[in-house]
Formats: C-alpha cells, sequence, structure tokens
DNA sequence: GTGCCGAGACTTCCTTAACT
DNA sequence: AGTTAAGGAAGTCTCGGCAC
C-alpha cells in the first residue's frame, strides 16, 4: 500500500517542529507545509487533498496550488486559521498560526504579503553549507521587505537557470528547488551582488528590523495585543493626537511629513480602512515609533521629529497614470488589436496584454476598456477557428499521402511521406507529427518504432 | 479641517477552460 | 484524470475632487 493510501486511514503526522519560532527568522506556512510533506515522501497535492482537505470542517474548493493563490495561507484569513487547526491537531504541534499573520488580523490589511515566492540565495546557500534544514521564512513574503540585512542584497524571485518566476506551494514542489526545473536556488556569497544604495539600505534597514521584530512576538502576546487594535480609528486618533501634541504640529505638518494624504488619515480614523505597512513605516519613521510600539499600543516617540529619507517621495504601490498616459494605452491597445488581422500574429491572451501595457493584472484593463476586450475576445476565437481550419486542410492532405502510400503497397513512415509531399522539414514541426498519429489510429495503421532497418 | 464619493490599481476566492 | 492557466466577482487601500 502507497504511504499516501496509509495516511488517509490515519489522523497523525510527523511533530514536525517548525523553524524559527518566537524569532525574527520564523519560516512561512507555505514552508512548513512543503517540508512536512517532504518528511512523510507525500506530494503537497496528496497532502492537502487526502489528509487537510479531508478534515476541515467546511467543504473547501479553493485551490492553494494556483499560482498566486498559495500566499493567502500565509496571510491572516479564515481559511488560514482553519488549515492551521487542523494542521496542528494532526501534528501536534502548538502556535502554528506563528508562521502566519493569523493574529495581526485587526492591525494589519490583507494585502502585505507578496503573491509569489521571494527569498534570499545566500541565506538558502548558508543553511545547505552548514547542513542546517533549508527553509523559506515568513518575512520574505511581505510586500515592503526588498533586501537580506544579513547579507546585503536584494530578495530574488526567479530560478537562476530556467528564469522562470517561483510561486510559494507547488504540487510536487521542494524548498530550495526550481519549481520548473529542480535547480537548487541558492548562490554562494562569491557571487556579485547588484550594489544596494546607501540610502535606500537604510530605508530598508528600518522596514526590515521593523518587521522582525513584530515576527518575534509569539502566540499569546500576538493574540493580545491584536484585540487592542478591535478599535481601530481610535488607537489612530490617539497616535495623530499625540504626535501633534508632541512636536506642535498641524495635521498638515504631519500629512507633509509623513508624504501620507489627509484623506487618507481620515479613512484610518474612520475605521474604513487599515493603513498599509508602507504608510505606517512611514509615519513611524518621522515620529522614530516602531511597528512594535504601535502594535502594543506604547505609542511612545522620538524626542525630534525626522524627515522621511529623500527617495520616498511617492508611492510606489499605487501609482496613478496620468490623462495623458491613458491615451497612450488606448493607443497602444488599438495596435495590438491589428495585430490580429494578421493570421501570423502570435495570440495574446489578456495577461500578456496587460503585461505589454505595464498592468500586472488582466482585471485592470478589462475594467478600464471593455469595449476593446470584446472585439479582442472576438478576435482571438476566429484566430482558432482560422487554426482549426488550417489544421483540417493539412490532415485531409496528409491523409490523401497515406492512402497513396498504402494504395501502392507502401508503409507510410515519416520518411516515405516526406518524400511524397517533398518537404523534408514536414515534421520539424511537432504537432504535424501528432496529426500523423491521429491518422493513424483513425486507419488502424499501427506505427512502428524507428529502426535502421525499417526504410 | 472634516466628510463623502468614486476612480484606479491591486488582491482573494472561486469557477471554468485548456492542456498533457 | 491530473494539472495549469484564464477569467469573473467582490473586496481592499490610496488618492483626487468636491461640498460644507
Amino acid at each position: 500500500m502507497c504511504i499516501s493510501k496509509k495516511l488517509q486511514n490515519s489522523s497523525v503526522l510527523y511533530g514536525l517542529p517548525p523553524i524559527g519560532k518566537s524569532t525574527s527568522d520564523i519560516e512561512s506556512l507555505t514552508s512548513y507545509v512543503s517540508r512536512l510533506s517532504s518528511a512523510h515522501n507525500l506530494k503537497v497535492l496528496d497532502l492537502f487533498t487526502k489528509i487537510v482537505y479531508p478534515n476541515l470542517e467546511r467543504e473547501t474548493s479553493t485551490n492553494v496550488f494556483q499560482p498566486t493563490q498559495s500566499i493567502s495561507i500565509n496571510n491572516s484569513n479564515i481559511k488560514t486559521k482553519e488549515i492551521v487547526d487542523v494542521l496542528s491537531n494532526l501534528t501536534t504541534i502548538k502556535d502554528l498560526e506563528e508562521l502566519t499573520l493569523i493574529n495581526f488580523h485587526y492591525f494589519m490589511s490583507s494585502q502585505e504579503l507578496r503573491t509569489n515566492k521571494f527569498w534570499c540565495p545566500y541565506c538558502l546557500q548558508e543553511y545547505r553549507n552548514q547542513n542546517k534544514i533549508v527553509y523559506e521564512k515568513l518575512l520574505w513574503n511581505f510586500e515592503v521587505v526588498d533586501i537580506c540585512l544579513k547579507h546585503r542584497c536584494k530578495l530574488v524571485n526567479c530560478c537562476p537557470s530556467c528564469k522562470s518566476e517561483q510561486f510559494l506551494l507547488k504540487r510536487k514542489g521542494e524548498v530550495g528547488l526550481c519549481d520548473k526545473c529542480a535547480t537548487w536556488l541558492g548562490s554562494e556569497n562569491t557571487v556579485a551582488k547588484e550594489k544596494i544604495p546607501d540610502e535606500y539600505f537604510c530605508w530598508q534597514k528600518w522596514v526590515v528590523e521593523n518587521i522582525q521584530e513584530l515576527l518575534k512576538i509569539n502566540t499569546q502576546e500576538r493574540i493580545e495585543n491584536n484585540i487592542r487594535w478591535i478599535d481601530y480609528g481610535e488607537n489612530i486618533k490617539e497616535i495623530i493626537e499625540m504626535s501633534k501634541q508632541k512636536y506642535k504640529l498641524k495635521m498638515n505638518d504631519i500629512c507633509s511629513l509623513s508624504n501620507i494624504s489627509r484623506k487618507t488619515f481620515y479613512n484610518w480614523v474612520s475605521g474604513k480602512r487599515k493603513a498599509s505597512l508602507y504608510s505606517l513605516l512611514k509615519f513611524g519613521y518621522i515620529t522614530n515609533a516602531t511597528l512594535k510600539n504601535y502594535f502594543s499600543k506604547d505609542f511612545n516617540m522620538g524626542l525630534e521629529i525626522r524627515s522621511l529619507p529623500l527617495l520616498i517621495n511617492e508611492n510606489p504601490f499605487y501609482s496613478k497614470p496620468d490623462k495623458n498616459e491613458r491615451v497612450k494605452l488606448k493607443e497602444e491597445l488599438r495596435k495590438i488589436i491589428n495585430e490580429y488581422e494578421e493570421i501570423s500574429s502570435p495570440i495574446l491572451n489578456l495577461l500578456q496584454i496587460s503585461r505589454r501595457l505595464g498592468y500586472t493584472r488582466p482585471t485592470t484593463i478589462r475594467e478600464k476598456f471593455p469595449e476593446d476586450i470584446k472585439i479582442i475576445k472576438r478576435k482571438q476565437n476566429e484566430y482558432q477557428r482560422e487554426l482549426n481550419d488550417i489544421k483540417d486542410k493539412k490532415k485531409h492532405e496528409l491523409k490523401a499521402v497515406i492512402i497513396k502510400l498504402l494504395n501502392d503497397g507502401i508503409y507510410p513512415s515519416e520518411r516515405k511521406i516526406l518524400a511524397e509531399i517533398n518537404n523534408p522539414s514536414f515534421f520539424w514541426v511537432s504537432t504535424n507529427r501528432v496529426l500523423l498519429n491521429e491518422l493513424c489510429n483513425e486507419l488502424g495503421i499501427v506505427r512502428r518504432k524507428w529502426t535502421w532497418k525499417n526504410d
């Protein structure tokens, strides 16, 4: 009996301890789940479909293996909580929620984590060289974290070999290896690193150290502090009032110093929106208050107000294109539509079109240019129909050649067909070989394995 | 200075289609 | 059948415009 079947009837998983608990280097739940699967010689897919999902209280059709969705189990949503509870029961390991943002729910927005995997290649290499367990840190998942302080390098998200983008959970994934080509994702310290400007490094040092401090907090403390943020607006109001009094500032001064708009503050105070960590880090920077100060409602501030680094002059996460930009986008979209007039043009899907226009998701252009999207879809269908027609025509012609060879008493090998159609490169296109196989199946011809004697 | 609304860019959750 | 990608709906955060 294979191990997955055995485990289907079992209720206990190994009590695999998570790495870095209650430290700033704590691992992420996705990393833990991948290691847990490997420890049981199971695919991550089997761990979920055969063990985790059947133990959930309510059914879920959510696919955590969808490239951009796996991050959600490191986040703070209800599903994460359910998965953590099941894993805790099965492994008997307590406090697995420390590997997620579950107990920061009232304090943090749900959009602080990246959708794809980022890592420090030098950290991975260090684990391997020192014979330590290879794992991925929860810290690397944060959108605001760009660098590894220890190795003074940028975090990466592409395989060094095949350059493919990496995601957090893969059906057969193993921590430290590329999803696509299984290349080792670590890198020796001797490899030249991209130089990080000093000012940017200082800002990132503030960001990373702030988040590390938060991640060190244990479960009990996280729960206690989190509850203090149920009344989000009141807390923010208190912080603003304290800054006004301490530094003798007006609201407008605070806005310009922190580079946060008045409307944004309004949304926080009214409890309509939670501040992004990026905004909170900026506000904390000028008053020298850390995220941990805020989270634990210790609203003490530095003696003097300080200015933000010069590089923080615009919000990198929410930049709006100007009106001229919109016209340019429209023109570019028209250009793409016209390309579909040519049958030889490579067909683009909505995601490819979005990326060409500088957006990361198709939703944006779907909403922005709905009429053009309709035209593109219609053209995509036309293109597909034309391709099908070409395939049918080719199939018809190939069939005629095969039947002619058979009537002449000749076995229709690839070589004989090539000679007959006088096109030596015909089977260089793999789909033509598939077509031949299809026709042989239809005509009841057994394809011979090629040997020197065949022809 | 405060409050509201909608636009813009983005994410999460989920379903469906396409590929292997 | 198993796997992957595309797409839709609903929700989140920031910002500009406007009224008071």
